[in-house]
DNA sequence: GTCTATAGAAGGATAGAC
DNA sequence: GTCTATCCTTCTATAGAC
C-alpha cells in the first residue's frame, strides 16, 4: 500500500540480505516482509531470486555510496571527511545493535565463488566506490596511483572493521581503522606538501 | 587424507563454509565431501550443523593464525613481516582463483545477527588474532594502545581487501592494503624512534 | 497484476538394525 | 560407530483462476 510492489520487494530484499545474507534469506521471508505474493515477485523479476538480488546489490550499493559521499562532503576537508565516514559508520552500528553496516559485504563473500552473475554485480559496486573515493583524493592534488591506493585502503579498512565490529559487537575496530585511514590520508597530503614547500609537521602524526 | 571421520567432517565443513558460507552449505554436501554418513555427523556432533560449524570456526581460526604467524616470523623485522603476510595472501588468492582467503569471514558476517553461538565463536577467533598481532607490535617497543590499534587496522585491512579481491578477482586491493599496513607500522616505529620516552602518552588526534 | 494452490527438490534431523 | 531408510520442514519456482 505505501509504495509500489516492486519497490517494496527490493527494500525487503535489501534489509534481509544485509542482515542474513543471500543464502540465509528465503523468498518467502522477503515476500512476507514486503507484504507481496509469489506472483508479484516473478512478475517484476522473471529471473527469480537472482534477479531480485542483483537489483538489490546495485541499488543499495549506489545508495550507500551516495550516503557516504554526503557525510564526506559535509566535512571541511578530506581528512575530516574520512574521519566523519568512520565515525558515522560506528554510530550507525551502535544504533542498530551492530546489524547495519555494509549493505552488500555479506552477499559479496557468499557469491564470490558460487554465483557469477551476483559476483559481477558486487564487483561493479565496489568498482564504483573505488572510483568515487579515488576522485576525492585526486581532487586535492594526490596523484592517480596514490589516490587509488588510498581509496582501496580506506574501503578495505571500512569493510574489514565492519566484520570485526559486527562479530564482536564493539565499535573499537571501526574507530581504530578510522584513525589509521585518517593517518594514511594525512601522511600522503603532508608528503605532497613537502614537495612543493618544505615544512615539517608541527606535531607527531601518531599520538594515540 | 585424514582417516578419522570426525576430522574429515571438520575439514569438509571448513572448505565448504569458506567457499559457500554457512547457510549456503547443506549438511548433505558436507557428508558427501567427507565421505561420511548422517549418523557419523550426529554421533560426533550431537548439536548438528551448529556444533560442527562452531568447531570449524574455532579450529580453522586457530590454524589460520598459526599460518599467518609462521609467515610473519619468517621475515627479518615487523615491517617485512606485515608485508609478507599480505604478499602471501595475495599469492594464495591468485593460486586458488580467489576462493581461498579468510576461513571465517563469510560465516562471521552471515551469523553476526542471526546465530549468537556462532557469532561468539567468530568473535573469540578475531579476539585471539588481535591479541596475537598486538603482541607482535608491543614486542618491538610499541605502546599497548598503539599496538592494539595497529593490530585491529592490519586485520581490518586484510579482511576488507579480501572482500574486494574476491569480488573483483584481482589482487590489487590486497597489495594496496598491504602497502598501507606497512606504511602505518613503519610510521609508528619511526615516530617511536624520534622519542626519548619509551611509552608515548595516549592522546586522541582530534581533541574536541 | 494479483490471488490460491502445489509441484519438485533440498534442507536439517532422527530411528532402528547391525 | 556405521549403515539404510525416513520424517517433516523449507526452499525455489510454476500453474491456473480471476
Amino acid at each position: 500500500m505505501p509504495t509500489d510492489t516492486r519497490e517494496r520487494l527490493v527494500d525487503a530484499g535489501a534489509e534481509l540480505f544485509r542482515l542474513q545474507g543471500f543464502a540465509g534469506t528465503g523468498i518467502k521471508a522477503i515476500l512476507a516482509e514486503a507484504h507481496a505474493q509469489f506472483s508479484s515477485l516473478y512478475h517484476h523479476f522473471p529471473g527469480g531470486k537472482d534477479e531480485l538480488a542483483e537489483e538489490v546489490i546495485r541499488t543499495t550499493g549506489a545508495a550507500y555510496q551516495e550516503l557516504v559521499k554526503a557525510v564526506w562532503d559535509q566535512a571541511d576537508d578530506v581528512v575530516l571527511g574520512v574521519e566523519s565516514v568512520f565515525e558515522g559508520a560506528a554510530a550507525v552500528l551502535e544504533a542498530t545493535d551492530y546489524a547495519d553496516a555494509c549493505p552488500i559485504a555479506t552477499v559479496a563473500l557468499e557469491v564470490a565463488s558460487t554465483n557469477e552473475r551476483l559476483r559481477v554485480a558486487t564487483a561493479d559496486v565496489f568498482g564504483d566506490w573505488v572510483l568515487g573515493a579515488t576522485l576525492k583524493f585526486t581532487e586535492v592534488g594526490i596523484g592517480a596511483g596514490q589516490a587509488r591506493r588510498l581509496a582501496l585502503s580506506v574501503i578495505a579498512l571500512l569493510e574489514g572493521s565492519f566484520i570485526l565490529a559486527r562479530a564482536t559487537k564493539d565499535t573499537e575496530p571501526v574507530r581504530a581503522a578510522g584513525q589509521t585511514a585518517v593517518d594514511a590520508v594525512r601522511l600522503t597530503l603532508e608528503a605532497l606538501g613537502r614537495r612543493s614547500r618544505p615544512e615539517p609537521p608541527s606535531r607527531p602524526l601518531h599520538a594515540g
